[in-house]
DNA sequence: AACCCGTGGAC
DNA sequence: TGTCCAAGGGT
């Protein structure tokens, strides 16, 4: 057996029933891997319901108000996943007909859509050969072929891609990826992955040399600054004053308490 | 290329 | 309690 029938064949039996694996309607597709960048599935799909509900089409989601659109996000995080949704949807709705774009060089100019997420929509949507990196392929194939190349990075990315388009052959893109993925996520974890009982254990470079708690190799990521907000509680019987957050920074036009920012807790 | 953007679960 | 970081992308 070949790494893509082992893949397949693990996929077949261990795979999620995942809602968005249950259509494929490209506006859902999209939708789903929108909300899932940085975001673990199970965070996100209360969401994916909540937008499929309240827009069944990518025209209706195109009608909405950006205000309902973000609001519906709320929670998620990254805000600009939500205002780039919308401003993609309209486009769609304006410019193509309401019909999703099916290639990947048209895909990947959409707002919001970058390399990963424009190999997965349309290798997953349409069936193009395209590869779809993400952190669970990057993951796994580390381990596997024992690839020190730092990730994520530009040079990572295309080098993986690469090895992707190769192991694919001639898979069906969209289920070759979504397996890979998959199995970056259940089987090859980042904390203990099942290596006794995973079918390409006898051929895992990490596995192999022991070094499976060193691959990948990471980019260190930047520091992170704290911030305190400090925020005032103005109300009267009937009233809350609320104020909307237009510069450019954290929760961009989402609505909060007035506040004062302090580089200490509690002045 | 480096930094920024959120939230919540795992440890 | 603190640190790490997830189906990444924009600038």
């Amino acid at each position: 057996m070949d790494f893509a029938g082992t893949l397949l064949n693990w996929y077949n039996d261990n795979k999620r029933p995942l809602a968005f694996r249950a259509t494929t309607d490209p506006y859902k597709i999209w939708l789903s891997e929108i909300i899932l960048q940085q975001t673990r599935v199970e965070q996100g799909m209360p969401y994916y319901h909540s937008f499929t509900n309240a827009y069944p089409t990518i025209v209706d989601l195109a009608n909405a108000h950006e205000d309902a659109v973000i609001r519906l996000w709320q929670g998620l995080g990254y805000y600009s996943r939500a205002r780039n949704l919308h401003q993609t949807a309209k486009i769609v709705a304006n410019q193509y007909g309401g019909k999703f774009p099916s290639t990947y060089t048209e895909i990947a100019q959409l707002k919001g859509i970058g390399p990963y997420t424009a190999g997965a929509i349309a290798s997953i949507a349409f069936g193009e050969k395209a590869a779809a990196v993400d952190g669970n392929v990057y993951r796994f194939l580390a381990r596997y072929f024992g690839i020190e190349t730092p990730a994520p990075s530009e040079k990572a990315r295309k080098e993986f891609t690469a090895i992707v388009l190769d192991l694919m052959g001639n898979a069906h893109p969209g289920t070759f990826n979504q397996a890979l993925i998959e199995f970056g996520a259940l089987q090859c974890k980042p904390q203990s992955p099942a290596c006794l009982l995973c079918p390409f254990n006898s051929s895992c470079y990490a596995l192999a040399k022991g070094r499976v708690n060193e691959l990948p190799v990471k980019n260190k990521m930047a520091a992170r600054r704290t911030r305190y907000f400090n925020y005032f509680i103005i109300k009267n019987d009937k009233q809350l004053l609320l104020q909307q957050r237009t510069a450019k920074d954290i929760w961009q036009q989402l609505y909060e308490f007035p506040l004062v920012e302090t580089k200490e807790p509690h002045p």
